[in-house]
DNA sequence: GTACTATTAAGAACAATTCCTAATTAAATG
DNA sequence: CATTTAATTAGGAATTGTTCTTAATAGTAC
């Protein structure tokens, strides 16, 4: 509950309220492993609050990613989510759609050394390999 | 004009057909540093070639992706081509939209390391990173 | 509790892309 | 070169993910 009370908080301290969907769809995001997407989130957070909008799902991705809360990164024309926040890689699978994190110590020195040479000013940077998972290969095989 | 040839005779192989319009695109993207999107493109070929239809550009621009000819990345909810193939880094200004590529040796290294350690067969990588570059930094600070 | 204003639900509008179909044409063949 | 055949095309309709609009609702400060 951590990484919660910390949305909360930013949250209200840029003056947002606190309203249940927002607590709805924040508790769904930081509880799955699952990079879904605007519509998945929308369908699971329905079966506990059924009044819940998907333009409200959409409103809230917006607020928590221009705070930082969530990271976005889009696959085959739709955006997926998630709140794992440390750089990582993000491999994706192009057979079942499965998103995976690995993490790799050497992309922030990549990131710093980029932005030095370019001499862009870095706010976000998104590492994505696309392949197939071990199960999907093995059938790709048969 | 010799990666004109490499894909003229990639798509012939492939038992694909060299039509006029395949050729505008193949050599517009081949001539431009400009990360153009589809749209982009339309309007450049059609200066040429007056006949050619949108639903052809995108058409082409899947086939030559498919042949691993072009490479694709995203933006902002839009596709953009690219005809740079070794394994690069796209910094994308937020600010004027620019995409910039940018080697770094490293990044061979962390696929074959990522590839490895998640047992995926990685088919596709793709470094991105967003920020603002240094004209549109400078204008931020106005 | 009241007032103020942010937020919401619902659906219309939008933009990028894909799909559909009849007409055209590249290229293999004789 | 003419013929044949299947791939490709133009054009527009359909689809899809996302954003926008608006009147109603509900956090939060007082």
């Amino acid at each position: 509950m951590q990484q919660l009370d910390r949305v909360v908080s930013d949250l209200r301290d840029g003056g947002f309220r606190i309203t249940p969907q927002r607590m709805a769809i924040v508790e769904y995001i930081l509880d799955t492993e699952d990079h879904p997407s605007a519509e998945k989130i929308y369908s699971a957070v329905k079966k506990k609050h059924p009044m819940v909008s998907l333009s409200t799902v959409y409103k809230t991705l917006d607020l928590l990613r221009s705070k930082n809360l969530v990271n976005e990164i889009g696959v085959g024309g739709e955006a997926r989510y998630d709140a794992h926040l440390d750089e990582h890689i993000n491999l994706i699978c192009m057979g079942c759609g499965r998103i995976e994190d690995v993490d790799e110590g050497a992309i922030k020195e990549v990131r710093a050394r980029v932005a030095k040479k370019s001499r862009y000013r870095v706010v976000r940077a998104s590492f994505e390999m696309h392949g197939y998972c071990a199960r999907c290969r093995r059938q790709l095989k048969e």
